[in-house]
RNA sequence: GCUUGGGUGGUGGAACUGGUAGACACGCAGGACUUAAAAUCCUGUGAGCCGUAACGCUCGUGUGGGUUCGAUUCCCAUCCCAAGUACCA
């Protein structure tokens, strides 16, 4: 028999009224509060979306519909992040214009996202890779260009500010965040500058800069790939080696924001474990840098870097980095080819064994001494790989007494080991890195404790300009070229100066978009150049200079997109700014943790950086984020016999009896862990027709176990085909009953027919399940139809104000139940219902809103119910009464009984004296509204 | 190693600030309806135990302690799992 609840035609119906009527569109509204909800927008695959992909997408569905409700005006926008390396290397192999691939993912995803009915205002939609969006990223890149670093106000500032300054007092004071090596020079020096050399000049301050920066090179894809797009010395997509290599890159300064994208996450709503990462990332430790004089050599001095200025005293030893600039210079001859060997060496091991070989202690002395500033002690300088050249100064001061590092170096060298606090233990065993007591062999700090001693010391040091107080980053600068094709244009043209050198200049504002260039295949060129190298002859900036080869990274198109949302159809601005200052920021941004360090650090900065510029209002972006759990597979196996002539299956209670291997099973012919056997047949050619089953209870049943989704585990479920077998509905609300959004969980489709009951049985409130004849009524609700409906819209609403997703299921499920009970079928009450359920079933919750006589579309922007207090009939409450914590029974009491009325009450009733059995309690404690608990003994 | 989460029935999970552990759902078992099946409805379902039964008892939230009238919740120790990260001076 057809079920009653036709969920495809009126899932179907629903989703073309919204999009005739726009219902979803929102606008500028003074009246309204407002509410942004943000999904993390994807990359279209060609795979399509899997099940996992639309959990955090019903979560922002669902809170959007809910704010709604709420009365506010919600921008719940979707787009596509549509620029990326998939795209490009299907075109490398097929020849297809990348642009051609990715629209035709869109559409899938597109029509995908609207099976499920989701409140997008689709008038919204950004794509990166359009023009008309790339067109404002590289706008945005043309302000950073523009711009550079004032330390003296904390903030960007135009490249005129610092022009006007370097004009009056050239740059010898200036705080500014700037190239290292740059020099700096008077007003005068300045001055005397020609036009070109000054623009030169200014190249190194501005935040958009090109560097020779060592980079993450992935020959395998001939790119080059960021800090973060790269694990253990392999690519994170594709797996290729990548290795480092010295290349001119554009780069972007966002270590000048490092210590407020710090403390910006003190501001923000996010989990601790994402802040905790980035503060990770950022890797800020405040320390000292010290000067030590090289013995014998006069024009070189080698600055440390140190958290522990204060163990100082400790030193014994000094090691540089094996690839540290001076090394040749500062070996002796007598250490030379020891010293080359090492180099050698060290160069010669992959990324990989660094890792894995951490606790491999290597090292060699370079001949050469250092004097410790403090004591004029001279110390061992040696080389060892455990001193990385990128970090710091690319050199330490070892102090074995309280590094565990440099303990293990100074026992492998035989190198002493000089405790430096009286409270140290131990130091002949391991390191003890203590800051408890008193310093002791430590010359002008002997006697101080740790925090006496650091500011003394940084203070002695500072006087003879030896050292000072220093803050340093983990955090480098954001590589932003990369030599592809499928991204977007930089906007910079090269120049040759008087003397041949080429400059970056940008082009004019008027000529943007620049677009992507046709070209002819999709590889880099012969020489060696990115693909860009290819197009024709004639693209170039006033047909004349050659425009900038490399594309934009990944992340510059997603690092400002929820602005371009609140404004989507601009063609003169980015967004204007009544729209910026209407829709300010993100109120809640739901996406996977998997960008803690890369999308939400850079989008971060992004966000700061046009703040700076007055452009944008907020200093954090997003002040809500929820990270959704990934959905991991449950793979299902069934079992062949290992020894037999037929081909046979055993199932999983039996299997142990046997000599079997567990093989994976589709888990779409497999229903509540029992096997399709026909389908199995029929899907597999290596089941012959007379294959046999060894069933248990008739049934084959399979085992199973928690995996990857993946398609060579035969685990990935399809949300077509659960919308096409149970609804859309269902499936949003199964999704959010499975377990809290945040939390990692397998898929199991098992239960899901536990949700579409859940809505057959709302359907049938409604109408009778036979006739389909509507049985509401216009009757008053009664006071339990009162109390249920009140107990689940308080739940409904709490819960969602916490995200609780999952519980706001059983809400309604208990609520629909009691009332099925109490067989309801009044208006008022289902009225209420429905407006409860629509943010989870919006399809269904459409369909009986019209059968209660409402006007359709409306339940969209209903009024959310309001709880009443007084039909929750709280006058009286059922005590548990327990003995020492124990439940025995639960008395009834009036909610306004005093607890000695309580107390005098257990105490008189019948069983409580039973099972007291004349002992007196020593104590009775009454908590109002929860328990009474009777102390027995002592 | 460090950081952040997390260990609760056969399964997914619930229990908001310490107050009847296991809501809700799946699965399973039994029953009603039906010629039969499906659907639907009803009952039971943490483990163990006592008894003919009503009723009742003991144990139980990874493990061991502690605080408390009372602990899944707080504290200490410890084991395991997941994610992130790492010679960062």
């Amino acid at each position: 028999m057809r079920s009653e609840y036709q969920f495809r035609e009126i899932e179907k119906q629903w989703q073309s009224f919204w999009e005739k009527n726009e219902t979803f569109k929102s606008q500028i509204n003074k009246n309204k509060p407002k509410y942004f909800v943000l999904d993390m927008f994807p990359y279209p695959s060609g795979a399509g979306l899997h099940v996992g992909h639309p959990l955090g997408y019903i979560a922002s569905d669902i809170i959007s519909r809910y704010k709604r409700l709420m009365g506010f005006e919600v921008l719940h926008p979707m787009g596509f992040d549509s620029f990326g390396l998939p795209a490009e290397q299907y075109a490398i192999q097929t020849g297809q214009h990348p642009a051609v691939t990715t629209e035709n993912n869109i559409s899938k995803y597109i029509e995908q996202l609207k099976n499920m009915g989701f409140s997008f205002d689709w008038s919204r939609e950004v794509r990166t890779s359009d023009a008309s969006y790339y067109k404002w990223t590289q706008w945005i890149f043309m302000k950073l260009f523009n711009s550079w670093y004032n330390q003296e106000t904390d903030k960007a500032e135009s490249i005129d500010t610092l022009i006007e300054i370097l004009n009056k007092k050239g740059s010898v004071n200036l705080r500014a965040v700037c190239d290292e090596e740059l020099s700096r020079i008077t007003a005068d020096e300045w001055n005397s500058y020609s036009e070109e050399e000054k623009y030169k000049y200014t190249l190194g301050f501005r935040l958009a800069y090109l560097d020779d920066s060592v980079v993450n090179w992935c020959p395998a894809m001939g790119t080059v790939l960021a800090n973060d797009e790269v694990k253990d010395g392999f690519s994170e997509r594709g797996g290729y080696p990548v290795e480092q290599k010295k290349m001119r890159q554009w780069s972007m300064r966002i270590t000048a924001y490092a210590d407020r994208l710090l403390t910006g996450l003190d501001e923000v709503d996010w989990s601790d474990s994402i802040k905790e990462q980035q503060r990770n990332w950022i890797g800020k430790s405040i320390g000292a840098e010290v000067t030590f004089d090289i013995e014998n050599v006069e024009d070189k001095k080698i600055k440390v870097f140190t958290t522990r200025v204060d163990t100082i005293y400790g030193v014994s030893f000094m090691v540089l980095a094996p690839e540290h600039e001076w090394v040749d210079s500062l070996t002796t001859p007598e250490q030379k080819s020891a010293v080359a060997e090492y180099v050698k060496w060290t160069q010669s091991r992959s990324e990989l064994d660094r890792v894995s070989e951490v606790k491999q202690i290597s090292g060699v002395f370079t001949g050469t001494y250092v004097i410790n500033p403090v004591n004029n002690e001279r110390v061992p300088l040696y080389l060892a790989d455990y001193v990385l050249a990128g970090y710091g100064t690319g050199a330490v001061m070892g102090v074995p007494s309280g590094d565990q590092r440099d303990w293990n170096f100074a026992t492998h060298f035989d190198l002493p080991i000089i405790p430096i606090l009286d409270a140290q233990k131990g130091i002949e065993k391991q390191a003890d890195a203590t800051k408890e007591g008193h310093y002791i062999n430590s010359g002008i700090i002997n006697g101080l404790t740790y925090k006496e001693a650091t500011n003394t010391l940084v203070s002695w040091l500072e006087q003879r300009g030896i050292g000072k107080g220093k803050i340093q980053y983990r955090m480098r600068n954001a590589v932003f070229s990369r030599q592809r094709y499928w991204g977007e244009p930089v906007p910079v043209y090269f120049k040759p100066t008087t003397q041949g050198e080429l400059l970056p200049y940008l082009i004019d504002e008027s000529e943007l978009p620049l677009e992507l260039p046709k070209i002819d295949k999709y590889l880099p060129t012969e020489t060696g150049e990115p693909p860009l190298g290819r197009a024709s002859a004639d693209w170039k900036y006033k047909n004349q200079y050659d425009y900038e080869w490399s594309t934009m990274p990944g992340w510059a198109g997603s690092s400002w997109y929820w602005y371009r949302y609140m404004d989507a159809q601009n063609k003169e601005e980015f967004a204007s700014k009544e729209a910026v200052d209407y829709w300010k920021a993100v109120d809640l941004y739901i996406g996977g943790s998997e960008h803690a360090t890369g999308h939400l650090l850079y989008s971060r900065f992004w966000n700061k950086f046009l703040k700076d510029l007055g452009l944008v209002n907020e200093e954090e972006f997003a002040k809500k984020l929820i990270n959704q759990g990934m959905i991991q597979g449950r793979s299902n196996f069934v079992y062949r016999l290992k020894d037999s002539e037929k081909v046979t299956f055993v199932s999983f209670g039996l299997k142990d009896k046997y000599q079997v291997a567990a093989l994976h099973v589709d888990v779409n012919i497999v229903e509540n862990d029992v096997l399709d056997i026909k389908a199995f047949k029929k899907s597999r050619n290596d089941v012959p027709d007379d294959a046999e089953f060894i069933l248990e209870a008739g049934k084959y049943v399979c085992g199973w176990e928690v995996e990857k989704m993946s398609k060579s585990k035969y685990n990935v479920v399809n949300p077509d085909d659960l919308i096409a077998k149970y609804g859309a509905d269902t499936l949003r609300v199964y999704e959010m009953f499975l377990g809290p959004l945040e939390q990692f969980k397998p898929w199991n489709t098992n239960s899901i027919s536990g949700s579409h009951n859940f809505l057959r049985k709302v359907w049938r409130l409604f109408f009778d399940e036979n006739t389909q004849v509507n049985k509401l009524v216009d009757e008053a609700a009664s006071a339990d139809e009162l109390r249920v409906l009140h107990t689940a819209i308080r739940k409904v609403k709490d819960d969602l104000d916490r995200f609780s997703f999952n519980t706001v299921v059983s809400t309604l499920m208990i609520c629909v139940n009691d009332l099925g009970q109490l067989k309801c079928h009044k208006k008022s009450v289902l009225r209420e219902l429905l407006i409860l359920l629509s943010p989870y079933a919006p399809h269904i919750a459409e369909e009986l809103w019209v059968a209660l006589g409402e006007l359709p579309g409306q339940i969209s922007y209903a009024k959310f119910p309001e709880f009443n207090p007084s039909f929750l009939n709280e006058d009286s409450f059922k005590y548990p009464i327990s003995f020492n914590g124990k439940v025995k029974l639960t008395l009834d009491f009036s909610s306004s009984a005093s607890p000695n009325e309580i107390e005098a009450g257990v105490l008189a009733n019948e069983q409580v004296i039973k099972i007291l059995a004349g002992v007196s309690p020593s104590k009775v404690i009454v908590v109002p509204k929860r328990i009474v608990n009777i102390v027995l003994g002592k």
